[in-house]
DNA sequence: GTATGTGCAAATCATTTGCATTCTC
DNA sequence: GAGAATGCAAATGATTTGCACATAC
C-alpha cells in the first residue's frame, strides 16, 4: 500500500502542481497521530517541532488533501472545523457528548449498505459519508 | 400537537427567561419554509418582510432554539453553519453533491436502530444523530 | 525561466460582546 | 422596578488574500 506521501505526490503530479517540503511536513504531522486535528493545533504541533510553517500554508493545502482523499472534515466545533486523516484507516463514525465534548469513534458496517442503497435510489456517486451521534456520555447523563 | 411558538414559550418560561416579539418573529420565519437556513439568509428574509431584527438577536436566540429542540445544526458549508427546523418534522438525513451543492433529504429508519445499539454499547444517552452522504449527483458525476 | 508556493501582514467574514436604551414580567 | 433583550458599533477569531521573495519543475 502506498504511503500518504506517495499518494499526495501522485495527486500533485496529476494536477500539474508542485510539491514542497512544507507540504510533506504537514502531511507527515497529520498522519503522525491517530487523533483528529484542527488548523491551529496542527500549526502548533509543527511549531513545537521547530518546523516553521505558516498557517496560510496549512489552509492552502487543506483543499488538496480533501480532494486527494487523504483527509475528511470530521465535525464543526468551537468555531472551527476539525479534520481527520482517512487514508489507510478503517472508516469510522463519531459519538459525541454534548456536555463534555468526549468523542468515541466506532465502526458501523451497515452504514455502507445504506450508502449503496441511497446511491441507487438517487442516482448519486457517493464518495463518503459522515455519521455522528450526539448525546450525553455515561458521566454527563446523570445530571443533564 | 403544540405549535413551535407554544413549545418555545413553554421553554422560555421554564428557564425563567423572557419572550419577545422579535424572538417569535424569528421562529415564525424559520418555520415558514421547509428549507434549511443560515443566519445571514434568515436575517435577509426578515428584512425583506420589513421586520427590523438584528443579527445579534438571531445569534443570541440560536442556542435556545437548539436547546429546546426546535432546530438542529444541519451542516457546515461556505464558511458558516446551516440549520434546519426539526420540531414537528420527520427526522431526515442529507445527501449532498460535492460539486453543485444540491441537497437531497431522505429518511432512513435503520439509523434509529444503530443509534440504539450505540447507546447501549457505550452507555450514552443519545439525543440525535446526523447522517450525511457526500458525493456527486446524476448531473455532476458524469464529469468529475 | 516561469509559474507555483511561501511567509508576512492586512483584509474579510462570521460571530460575539459592551453598552445604552427598551421592554417583559 | 429589576433584570433581560434589543440594536448598534466595536471586538474577536478563523480563514483568505495581496504581495514580494523563494523555489520546484
Amino acid at each position: 500500500m502506498k504511503s500518504e506521501i506517495e499518494v499526495f505526490r501522485e495527486f500533485i503530479r496529476k494536477k500539474g502542481l508542485r510539491n514542497t517540503p512544507e507540504r510533506e511536513a504537514i502531511i507527515k504531522e497529520i498522519f503522525a497521530t491517530h487523533d483528529h486535528f484542527d488548523v491551529d493545533e496542527l500549526y502548533l504541533r509543527l511549531k513545537n517541532k521547530k518546523q516553521k510553517i505558516s498557517k496560510p500554508s496549512i489552509y492552502r493545502l487543506i483543499p488538496y488533501l480533501l480532494e486527494s482523499g487523504l483527509i475528511q472534515e470530521a465535525y464543526f466545533e468551537d468555531g472551527h472545523l476539525h479534520y481527520e486523516h482517512i487514508y489507510g484507516h478503517e472508516h469510522h463514525c463519531h459519538l459525541r457528548c454534548l456536555k463534555c465534548g468526549k468523542i468515541i469513534e466506532f465502526e458501523e458496517k451497515s452504514l455502507k449498505k445504506i450508502e449503496k442503497k441511497l446511491a441507487e435510489k438517487h442516482d448519486f456517486f457517493i464518495k463518503a459519508h459522515k455519521f455522528e451521534a450526539l448525546g450525553y456520555c455515561s458521566k454527563c447523563k446523570v445530571n443533564i
